[in-house]
DNA sequence: TTGTATGCGTTATCAC
DNA sequence: GTGATAACGCATACAA
């Protein structure tokens, strides 16, 4: 790095103003006492200097940064996106800052395991995981040392605090749904449990509950949306399928594009869903029937829960499952006669 | 806050390892020589204890923190959650970590200047402003402390780097597509640049190339999409626009929803652009006309610029414009005849 | 190769 | 109300 000139401190600020150092610590952080006029005095001289408090120092001495660590997956996606702002807000508004760290775009699990390690090292006071990728085991060693929640995700191992979207219920609701306008061959595109820990469960409560509900299913293995057009000749095989379920918005969306290339109507030919309900996707533009999670609530009450973890309090409880709720749109209905 | 055991130190691990400070110091930084029988017993020691790097301690004395801070509006946007993914990468790749800041949901100019204080005091070494929001001055006082860049906006004041996509040559390119279609009378969603400095050039841009090509042009303020209903109202009163371009692409998509509310067939009745390319709405499943800003290239020669100006570097231009393109979608064709 | 001593900027605890 | 001083955890120059 190149050399520049460093930033002025309490010592400069307080030689300027003519008085100790521990005056001019006192001033900038309100706490002890002063006269009026000293106080002026030394305002004055930070201003001049342009001094800004440094948060490193004074967390060297405090033991206490005041800053939770957010891991997420990837911010370019709706769902972690909004995650984060939503975060944000109710750190701010609890005094914590937050700092972000996502894997540097690799997405495997040793690349995330070392972003954890980072904001470790930068001592953040407690610790939001918001990934579907990440295993329970690994999460461990760091929630043993810090206050922990996993968001956005089911997680119930015993020792993790966790706040999440029931997939089961909104799997289920979403099933229900299609048995209730009439579906009764139904294809789901599956994510195994071991690629993501939300579509997998959740797609997985999609095709028992259509099973439960004597509904004939089509697994089709679809853990990424590249491969939509392989779901798509897949189900076409299946004339007797009236209706799809996809793992998420995205997924839907993808299929959707498909659907649309190949001609078959939605939901004329083919019902769809999707699962998510965040973001442009959910517009009515697209009319997607699908499960909303409620984010702002899931990131809100991680916030709140992790902050009262540093409190020394208890939880109200150690997996928060908050409800979500289904969407009806243009994409589901009844289906055609003839198939 | 509870109280909580302090985590270990390198005295911990020294004293476990039978030595002094220093050399687990030099272990865990990897800097200076050690007997590699002693490095193996201090790595022992620190593993056994759950020893992890103080950054703090360590930036205290380096008068270093490798970390450069982000200013984004606003994570759940789209736009700046791509950006700020193509940053954390690229930042990774040069061994920096980000810090990211938002204003707390408020987007006003002081919420947004407090952030970039914020960021001042966890001592980032530099800074990259992504707000459409907070005007040049605001910005200015920050540059001249720190190594600074505003990414993904147009910022011409000599004094500051940046790195955008040129609104002038998007805007001016979707009209000339249209013009090129044939359309003869086009509506424009105007945003005044005091509440964007990115969408109210670009939609200048439009109307000014509409202009010059003979165009009649009819401007309609419309700075929130949540107005689109009285965009539509407004054109549909006058029968002679065949087409309308909106500030971006989830305006246009707010304009595409109200249009189907109404039945107006889009591109049959009327032409619709966007703006961005970012995105689920960018999905050929929406066809949506529009202009695409290479977001990843971008934030990737944001956090290049940076880096080079904290290694004393000169940057190849104060400003970099870099090109983005045309996307062709089935919202916009040729106007019908009776119009 | 290893250990000792010093300082980084701040806050807290004392004296004054 | 104000000032001196001791930490905080680490890196580093220097001595051993």
């Amino acid at each position: 790095m190149a050399d520049r000139p460093r930033s002025p401190t309490i010592i400069d600020v307080a030689r300027r103003a003519g008085v100790s150092k521990s005056v001019v610590s006192r001033v900038v952080s309100g706490r002890g006492s002063v006269g009026e006029e000293t106080r002026l005095r030394v305002l004055d001289a930070a201003r001049e200097l342009g001094y800004v408090v440094n948060a490193v120092a004074r967390a060297m001495v405090a033991h206490r940064t005041y800053t939770v660590g957010v891991f997420v997956r990837d911010a370019a996606t709706p769902f972690y996106g909004h995650l984060l702002t939503a975060m944000q807000e109710r750190a701010a508004f609890h005094g914590y800052r937050v700092v972000t760290a996502t894997g540097s775009g690799r997405f495997d699990v040793e690349d995330e395991h070392r972003a954890l390690e980072t904001l470790a090292m930068l001592r953040v006071e407690a610790l939001i995981v918001c990934s579907g990728l990440l295993p329970s085991e690994r999460i461990l060693p760091f929630a043993a040392r810090l206050p922990t929640v996993v968001a956005g995700r089911p997680e119930t191992h015993p020792s993790i605090t966790s706040v999440y979207c029931d997939e089961e219920e909104g799997g289920a609701a979403l099933a229900d749904h299609l048995v209730g306008l009439g579906h009764r061959d139904v294809a789901v595109i599956t994510v195994p449990t071991s690629s993501s820990v939300t579509m997998g469960p959740r797609t997985a409560a999609m095709a028992r509950r259509l099973r439960e509900r004597g509904v004939r299913v089509l697994e089709i293995a679809g853990p990424h949306r590249e491969t939509a057009g392989a779901w798509v000749t897949e189900v076409l095989r299946h004339p007797a399928v009236t209706a799809v379920m996809a793992p998420s918005d995205r997924h839907a969306a993808a299929l959707l594009e498909q659907l649309q290339l190949r001609g078959v109507a939605v939901p004329g030919q083919l019902s769809v869903t999707g699962y998510d309900g965040i973001g442009d996707l959910a517009s009515p533009l697209i009319g997607l029937t699908c499960w909303r999670q409620p984010i702002d609530l899931v990131g809100g009450r991680a916030v709140d829960t992790v902050v009262q973890l540093l409190d020394g309090e208890q939880p109200p409880a150690h997996h928060q499952a908050l409800p979500g709720s289904l969407v009806t749109g243009r994409t589901t209905a009844a289906p055609a006669r003839d198939s």
